[in-house]
DNA sequence: CTTAATTTTTAGACAAAACTAAAAATTTGT
DNA sequence: ACAAATTTTTAGTTTTGTCTAAAAATTAAG
């Protein structure tokens, strides 16, 4: 397996969680940043190595065996950026970068014993579950801070959007995973809201919002 | 700078480091597992980007800016070897895959984050010198096994041989870094000799104790 | 000082992964 | 249903790194 040919599967992966439904030349395209003509020349060798099946025009779909070739890369990529910020002063929005590239390193002993030197954590950073070394992901019920009232109560569990950019912008309003984040108000004109987390009181913007996912505590 | 690049020029400094002459292109093939053609390209190439210089049949040596980058690579590796043996739970003779796919890895974040998380240490595993962040590396004063005499004594600090093989035949004789031993006797016969390490009394072969490295006290 | 042995380079191919430009297939809009 | 828009594929090229086979250059030996 090479680079490259992990790094689509991943991409594919994404895909199909979001949609759901069989992923199109196109997205694949676009998600890896590159053009549609490489990403049917290699969704063609996935497809010979019976990674994944793909119809013209209907999208691809990975195989059980692409799946869990998948999720032992995003294994790999969340353990690591946990190790990062964990043990090495990491912040969240620096990680990805490095993960990106130590999610690629072979070795069944290496990541069984860094899962263990990390105390088997759950999630990683940026709140996203942790695949176990079956390949089972814990789902994590969480909601979009946008949709949480006037009032409600709710800990940080992620965010969506993990651009180094959002992250920076969260840390300068002190919000964090763990948080403790209430609804003061809603404001109906820009759905913008006034929060507050921990201690501090502030407002942020609709786009912030949808982009912050919590598990509502009342 | 790719991959196949930087091991090549681990490979040629490592040669030149050993012969202190210029590498020929056949041990470079040699050491890189490959054939005479395929090292000629590669020379060729990183000719071309100023990292070496080669006169053809007078052998490759590499400029300043090759060999810092050659050295940048090593401290990468040992690090990592370092990082795996104390904190990972591997034993000395199963970190070298694994670091040669780690020491790749691109983030000069990392590396000194990952220097400062091990507190500094001054050499890996194998008992090879660790070269600073400014690519100093600090000659190790050592001498083989072999060369002590009746009743000298040293403390063990490095291997010739680092392959799997050996090491573990180390590993059974309960030989490890910074052990004591002192020569009881030595066969003038085959040049074996009879060992004290801590406090075993074993006799090894010459072969072995030709890759064996002391420092010498008293 | 020629011939033999060795070392090194060239030439030509191949595989992986990408690109551009163009063609083909499918879906959508009216 | 047919043209228009979109999606996907094909064809041909490029780069990196490798290979084999053969040629060329250098060193060594009698």
């Amino acid at each position: 397996m090479t680079l490259s040919e992990e790094n689509y599967l991943k991409a594919i992966f994404n895909l199909e969680e979001q949609t759901h439904k069989g992923v199109p030349t196109n997205a694949i395209a676009e998600m890896m940043e590159t053009k549609a003509s490489s990403a049917t020349d290699m969704v063609k060798r996935l497809s010979e190595k019976e990674l994944l099946k793909y119809k013209p025009y209907q999208g691809t779909r990975l195989t059980p065996k692409g799946k869990s070739h998948a999720v032992k890369v995003i294994r790999k990529h969340r353990l690591w950026e946990t190790f990062l910020v964990e043990n090495l002063d990491f912040t969240w929005d620096e990680v990805h970068e490095v993960a990106e590239q130590l999610e690629h390193i072979q070795s069944d002993k290496l990541i069984h014993q860094l899962d263990k030197f990390l105390g088997y954590p759950k999630t990683d950073p940026h709140g996203d579950p942790i695949p176990d070394e079956e390949g089972n992901i814990e789902k994590i019920e969480k909601k979009v801070l946008a949709e949480l009232q006037q009032e409600d109560e709710g800990i940080c569990v992620g965010v969506d959007d993990s651009s180094s950019a959002f992250l920076k912008y969260l840390d300068k309003l002190n919000i964090s995973l763990g948080n403790k984040i209430k609804v003061i108000e809603k404001e109906a004109f820009d759905n913008s809201m006034v929060i507050q987390v921990e201690e501090n009181t502030i407002s942020i913007s609709s786009l912030a919002s949808k982009n912050i996912y919590v598990r509502k505590t009342s």
